[in-house]
RNA sequence: GGCCCCAUCAUCUAAUGGUUAGGAUUCCAGAUUUUCAUUCUGGCCAUACGAGUUCGAAUCUCGUUGGGGUCACCA
């Protein structure tokens, strides 16, 4: 049995960068045919906050991952972390330090002045003697002294830490009786089940310390695959400063789930040349120790290629429910089909796509000044008067087809080229020089429509 | 600064120690399209540097440089 997890703290959205390790953890959970779980930890209660989880639920639901089980919410386990604190004070790896943080600072400032390393000096270790008055003791584990701890790292391989460089007997409760993180994920994963940590690279360094807590309680320990950040363009870590980083603004910049989880899968991922993922897809091949060892930069290009793949590739009714979003109704519209199959190559995110519409099904408010000089000349207005006869001369007008007809009709009754015609009726109808085919805007709007704005450009 | 991690085109990546170092995105050019976009074809662009091991190194070892992460009574 597989079991993995996503760790949050809440920050009150879910972050892409978490987003691609909870993807990476629910595609080895399901593909296993195990569990995936969700904990908030939110032991730090000056920065709880309930609807940080629903956020982060929201989000899944968005992309479509689902998490087993309900979701456990470190704040109320405190009962059990004193529980295996007090085990392990009992049996004496761990033990009360009644130092204050007044002292803490000065040990450290002094450390710090001889370039030393900032570390707890175990003065409390093995004390026995009476208590300072009116002291709050924090609880600290006994660190090994001596020696190393490896890492056996499915990304990374095996990754050893020194004791003496990195360790002290680190704080498992404040004093005020709340745990700290490091103790509180080992219990948790360890309590919970979790077999495979798949994770940020930046926890890598917590590693060791948390494998000391797995060890003082006697928990086998889980597999750990650490996997490499998402940096920006300037090679740091993704922040908020980056722009987007809360995954819901992918919806309403009008990107599909499929095209974002299918981009950050692909990010220090790969299997040989394929590029397109289907969940199923990704179900099938993910391994985590596949993943690469080095950090990927996020680029929006590949991902808004993939985006209009996705569009390209989805069937109308699909389309039209997400345009619904985007503030598009489409349900009712007799030319849906045609207006959708125009559009969709044309569209790398939902919300150019509903743009796109509107610019067919709205009438043009003006018309553009520079496709005015260049498309509307002399002779224009002319052709356009052919034109709009032959369309009032001719019956059954539907499809695209029917209005291509038309314009052939009168580009051989003229003897003058396509464009002749095309340039002045796209300024009629579109307002500026680029577009879709004629053919498929005047299917969509009508005769009608079609006419009164051949009209309202003859008349400006 | 200590510790740890990382290093192939601009970007995402591929390459049992043996390939003209491959693919994708971006960019550029051509074709198609009445326009723009799409699509198709082609093109530009990379093994950070220096030693060593080897018949042979992107790949193994060491060093250098560069980048990143982490060092709390935060998570």
């Amino acid at each position: 049995m597989v079991v993995t997890r996503f760790a949050p703290s809440p920050t009150g959205y879910l972050h892409i960068g978490g987003l691609r390790t909870a993807l990476l953890s629910y595609l080895w959970a399901r593909r296993n045919n195990g569990k995936f779980l969700l904990r908030i930890e939110d032991t730090d209660f000056s920065r709880n906050d309930e609807a940080a989880a629903l956020a982060i639920v929201e989000a899944f639901k968005w992309v479509g991952l689902e998490h087993d089980g309900t979701i456990e919410y470190q704040s109320s386990r405190l009962a059990i972390y004193q529980e295996y604190a007090q085990k392990l004070l009992d049996s004496g790896k761990a033990y009360k330090c009644y130092m204050s943080r007044e002292e803490l600072d000065a040990l450290r400032e002094e450390q710090m002045g001889r370039k030393e390393r900032a570390k707890y000096d175990n003065r409390y270790r093995d004390f026995t003697g009476t208590p300072p008055e009116g002291r709050e003791a924090v609880i600290r584990i006994k660190a090994p002294l001596e020696g190393s701890i490896t890492v056996h790292d499915g990304v990374k391989g095996d990754v050893v830490f020194n004791v003496a460089d990195i360790l002290d007997d680190f704080i498992i409760a404040r004093a005020d009786g709340t745990p700290t993180y490091n103790f509180v994920v080992a219990v948790d994963d360890a309590l919970m089940g979790v077999t495979d940590v798949i994770r940020g690279d930046d926890h890598l360094s917590n590693t060791p310390k948390q494998i000391v807590v797995y060890d003082a309680l006697g928990f086998a320990l889980p597999r750990f695959f650490h996997v490499p950040m998402i940096h920006n363009h300037e090679g740091k870590k993704l922040s908020k400063r980056d722009g987007a980083t809360d995954v819901m603004m992918y919806k309403e910049m009008g990107y599909t789930p499929e095209a974002l989880l299918n981009f950050l899968v692909r990010l220090g991922w790969s299997h040989g040349d394929q590029e397109i993922f289907s969940m199923a897809e990704m179900l099938e091949l993910f391994d985590p120790s596949d993943i690469n060892r080095s950090a990927s930069v996020y680029n929006v290009e590949k991902l808004d290629w993939l985006n209009s793949h996705y569009i390209k590739n989805m069937s109308n009714d699909k389309l039209c429910e997400l345009l619904e979003f985007h503030g598009v109704m489409l349900v009712s519209h007799d030319k849906r089909e045609i207006l959708l199959d125009a559009l969709k190559e044309r569209a790398k995110t939902l919300v150019e796509m509903a743009t796109l519409i509107n610019e067919i099904l709205v009438r043009p408010a003006a018309f553009d000044e520079v496709a005015l000089k260049k498309g509307y000349k002399e002779d224009s207005k002319a052709i356009l008067e052919a034109f709009a006869q032959a369309l009032k001369n001719s019956t059954e007008l539907h499809l695209p087809s029917d209005y291509h007809h038309v314009m052939e009709a009168v580009v051989a009754q003229l003897e003058i080229g396509f464009g002749k015609i095309g340039q002045p009726l796209r300024v009629a109808l579109m307002g500026k020089l680029s577009g879709p085919g004629l053919d498929s805007v005047m299917a969509i709007i009508g005769v009608d429509e079609t006419l009164a704005r051949i009209d309202a450009l003859l008349n400006h």
